[in-house]
RNA sequence: GGGCGAUUAGCUCAGUUGGUUAGAGCGUCUCUCUUACACAGAGAAGGUCGGAGGUUCGAGCCCUCCAUCGCCCACCA
């Protein structure tokens, strides 16, 4: 093994050898309960970012351990067609031939697009493999392949027979330069300046002449006031009151319109008077409806204004705005200009400022569907991890609206209704009609607009299955066992998926929602391309390691909390993966000079073994019970985190070090525990840093007996042991440990050379015999010869001495000349007043009453304990200044 | 206008039923190339857990109020 880890070497070949192996495939058991999960599919738009890694990571850990647990484990990859996204991204390469879209036509253009698709496909699916993904790559699915296209379709039709989904007249949000209708969930608002101008209305007789009165109204958009149709007052103001039932002349158009009284208007909004537009505002859309006005509207598709602007047509939107502004001044119908700020909704594609236009198009009836939706996570069917968005998601659905789910677009799943050009009735079908439903007429015409894409991602976790086919993947998988995604697509995915997974099959998609935090950079700052610190995973795994970025992913923040990606972490990542290489290359080395396979440690004859082994034993039971715990409660961090201590701080740092003192003598009675310690290590860890574990664990493989696997990757999951832990050992090894720092700091201190071994008086009553025991470990871990073992820190050497006072022993170092009497009255007080500070505190609080009677006992009684060992440190450091006095 | 989150060591963050002296990584200081690892080892320094009250035998954790930052949702022009 090379003296350092290499992944660049490793990585490559073991995926290969997983796959050939078939581990990714689960294995249908219809005895037990199959683990599963839908991967959300990226983008095809060919940008594989953090995020990806990072549900890639989580997802990657939840499935290896189950697969190793004996589940059948089934994680079922996919692609997203990415309506706008893909189309946008195509559009832009068409465009470096100079042309556009149109330029193509519908049927080349989508031709165009699976031609990325194609290319984009294979792409997508090779990097997260590099990442390490272990999915069943025979399953993936793209959401335009025939069985989701056939879901959508169906999906479609039973909502538009059941009137859940209809055609509608509504304001909904227009796209000017995608030049698609958006549902309100694509729409980013954000507070920006603009202005607030305040326009005269002149007021008509009741003959229909201009009389010199006129009503003021304040508004953001003048460009709008070419779609006026009424002005709207609160009937509560006196001022606007009497002239209710009068007409208004709009400016500019000079058009004659009503004036209503409306209680939706803000009587303590600008002047308390609304112009009513509604063919570009919802509210007065609705106020519209209510008075029976007419609709105008005057912006095109492209943004620009059409005919309705009358001297303004073929003018861009706030192009007009500017020059309407400059018309009223001059014609003394602006009264005046304030500064104000609201929020403006963009494309959250493009960024282009969004148009609200009056238009046609179809919409998802989401009530009845929220629904069953909001019983599911109430009485808990699904758990959402981490809890507190069980509250954001119910306060978005208990608000729900209706879904715009057409967008003129080109590429997606076109809308599958079909218009009769003979009766003009549609008809809606999972196939193709050959006629019109109503009058027979072949004479049909398929919808132009596609849908929403997310449409077809809310059927994800039953369409992949093969819905609405009967199929047995349906049957044995779903529902699915955990989604993980992102927080920030709740509404745009999980709320729908949940909706349609209870109305499609009645039964919810997945059992628990993980919803993952968002990778900024290392200032905290969103990942943007605008930017320029988009993280390119794969760069970063080909520099660090595969491993190192998962470990980095996982262990570096909690669920649902946003946090910040940096080299520091990525090289804590890498370095743990090289600390594991190397440790397991000293086991390995020390395996390979032992002769044939060693056995698993004999437990059992737990009495014989020895105080090191009993303990690494017993540390190791309580980890894998605690691994499984935070695994199960998807803790997948803090797991990590836990393993890295246990490995680093426990195993490597004291017992290959305590371990090495007998194989240096020649005693190979180590190599067992090591050897299984370190598979067991290897095991638990594989979910998180599966390349190099698996790298390390075909090497030891061939040097236990008990490995019956091939590969790590099915190698079975570790099950804690009844027989452990065992607190004795590990109070004990606690104790030998104390001993060996409290001579090293002794020694640090006082600047003794680190390679000098020296004499050392080591007082214990109690822990004497343990201690003598390991007394070869003492001697070499602290580097001190001749060992004094006394029962009696009195029989110690009392003068140019440096001490240390623990609770179990004292430990006495005659330094002679390195002796600085200063120096150690210093130290030896400042331990004093630290252990007379807990005594006080210990004390105090075992003296209050109520702390005994009402806390419980074993509390009372760890305090107790506690007492004990500070008063017998406070003591023996009294004595020890009295000496040195 | 509602809601959520964050505020813990110089930096980045853990800390799920309230119970020892609040942890980790990085950074800092002092030593060490001790034959697994300098991507390392040993030792050390460093925190009134944003502020103020409250509940409790006991609060980083629960309650109330406040402050700063961030996010989400919302048709006040």
């Amino acid at each position: 093994m090379p003296k350092a880890y290499d992944p660049s070497q490793t990585e490559g070949p073991l995926y290969q050898f997983w796959l050939d192996g078939g581990y990714f495939k689960p294995k249908i058991d219809p005895d037990k309960e199959p683990f599963t999960i839908i991967m959300p599919p990226p983008n095809v738009t060919g940008e594989l970012h953090l995020g990806h890694a990072l549900t890639a990571t989580l997802e990657d850990c939840l499935i290896r351990w189950h697969r190793m647990r004996g589940d059948p484990t089934l994680w079922l990859p996919g692609l997203d067609h990415a309506g706008i996204a893909t189309q946008n991204v195509v559009e832009k390469e068409v465009a470096r031939e100079g042309l556009s879209r149109h330029d193509l036509g519908r049927e080349k253009f989508v031709e165009r697009v699976w031609q990325w698709v194609h290319k984009y496909r294979s792409v997508i699916s090779h990097q997260q493999a590099r990442l390490g993904a272990s999915c069943d790559w025979d399953r993936e699915l793209f959401t335009m392949d025939d069985g989701p296209q056939r879901a959508v379709r169906t999906t479609f039709v039973k909502l538009y027979d059941e009137g859940l989904i209809y055609k509608g007249k509504r304001i909904i949000n227009w796209c000017p330069r995608c030049q698609t209708a958006l549902s309100d969930l694509e729409v980013d608002h954000r507070e920006q300046p603009a202005h607030l101008w305040y326009v005269r209305y002149p007021l008509l007789d009741d003959a229909g002449h201009t009389t010199d009165e006129y009503i003021v109204i304040a508004t953001t958009r003048p460009e709008t006031i070419v779609a006026d149709v009424a002005v709207a007052v609160n009937p509560s103001l006196d001022r606007w009151r009497k002239i209710v039932g009068r007409r208004a002349l709009l400016p500019i158009i000079e058009r004659p319109i009503p004036i209503v009284a409306d209680e939706a208007v803000d009587p303590e909004f600008g002047t308390g008077a609304l112009k009513i537009t509604p063919g570009h505002d919802p509210a007065d859309f609705e106020i519209g409806e209510r008075h029976g006005l007419s609709t105008i509207v005057a912006v095109a598709p492209d943004g620009t204004m059409n005919a309705e602007a009358g001297p303004y047509e073929g003018r861009e939107r706030f192009e007009c705005r500017r020059v309407i502004v400059a018309d009223l001044e001059r014609r003394g119908l602006l009264e005046k200009t304030e500064e104000y700020h609201h929020s403006i909704g963009h494309c959250d594609r493009c960024d282009t400022i969004v148009e609200p236009i009056a238009s046609e198009q179809w919409f998802m009836k989401m009530e009845s569907l929220a629904r069953p939706a909001i019983e599911a996570v109430v009485d808990g069917r699904i758990q959402i991890v981490p809890r507190r968005f069980n509250r954001v998601y119910l306060n978005w659905m208990e608000n729900i609206r209706d879904w715009c789910i057409s967008r003129q677009l080109w590429w997606g799943h076109r809308i599958p209704v079909w218009y009769c050009r003979g009766c003009g009735q549609p008809t809606a079908a999972v196939e193709d009609p050959a006629k019109c439903r109503q009058c027979g007429s072949p004479e049909l015409e398929q919808d132009t607009d596609v849908l929403d894409t997310w449409f077809s991602s809310a059927l994800w976790p039953h369409s992949t299955l093969g819905w609405p086919g009967e199929t047995a993947d349906r049957r044995y998988f779903y529902p699915t066992s955990v989604i993980e995604t992102g927080y920030d697509i709740i509404f745009f995915w999980v709320a729908r998926m949940i909706m349609m997974g209870l109305y499609n099959m009645t039964d919810v998609p997945f059992r628990h929602v993980y919803l993952h935090g968002l990778i900024r950079d290392e200032r905290g700052r969103k990942m943007t391309k605008s930017l320029g610190n988009v993280v390119d995973p794969l760069v970063v795994a080909e520099k660090y390691g595969t491993d190192a970025l998962r470990f980095a992913l996982a262990t570096g923040g909690a669920p649902g909390n946003d946090f910040r990606l940096s080299d520091d972490k990525l090289e804590g990542g890498r370095n743990f993966a090289n600390k594991l290489w190397n440790l397991s290359r000293f086991v390995i080395t020390n395996l390979e000079g032992h002769e044939g396979q060693v056995a698993f440690p004999d437990t059992g004859q737990r009495s014989q073994m020895c105080l090191e082994d009993r303990w690494i034993m017993s540390r190791l039971q309580r980890l894998v019970t605690e691994v499984d715990k935070l695994l199960s409660s998807f803790q997948i961090g803090a797991a990590g985190q836990r393993l890295h201590e246990f490995l680093w701080s426990e195993y490597a740092d004291w017992y290959v070090e305590m371990a090495k003192v007998r194989l240096k003598a020649g005693d190979s009675s180590p190599l067992p525990v090591l050897a299984s310690v370190l598979d067991t290590s290897l095991r638990l860890l594989h979910p998180f840093m599966p390349f190099v574990t698996e790298a390390v664990w075909q090497n030891l493989r061939q040097h236990i007996a008990w490995a019956e696997e091939e590969a790590l990757i099915i190698a079975s999951w570790p099950r804690p042991q009844p027989a452990w832990p065992d607190r004795e050992a590990e109070a004990s090894a606690q104790v030998v440990m104390e001993v060996v720092r409290a001579i090293r700091n002794i020694r640090a201190d006082r600047g003794v050379d680190p390679g000098r071994y020296v004499e050392a008086y080591v007082a214990a009553d109690g822990a004497g015999a343990l201690l003598d025991a390991s007394r070869p470990i003492l001697e070499s871990l602290a580097r001190v010869r001749p060992l004094h073992l006394v029962t009696d820190a009195a029989s110690a050497p009392r003068r140019d001495v440096a001490s240390a006072v623990l609770s179990e022993a004292q430990v006495i170092l005659p330094l002679a000349n390195l002796i600085d009497l200063e120096a150690e009255r210093a130290r030896l007080t400042k331990q004093l007043q630290e252990a007379e500070a807990e005594v006080g505190r210990v004390g105090g609080k075992l003296a209050n009453e109520a702390f005994r009677a009402k806390a419980p006992a074993a509390v009372v009684a760890k305090e107790e304990e506690r007492l004990t060992a500070a008063r017998s440190r406070r003591d023996g450091l009294k004595q020890r200044l009295t000496e040195l006095n």
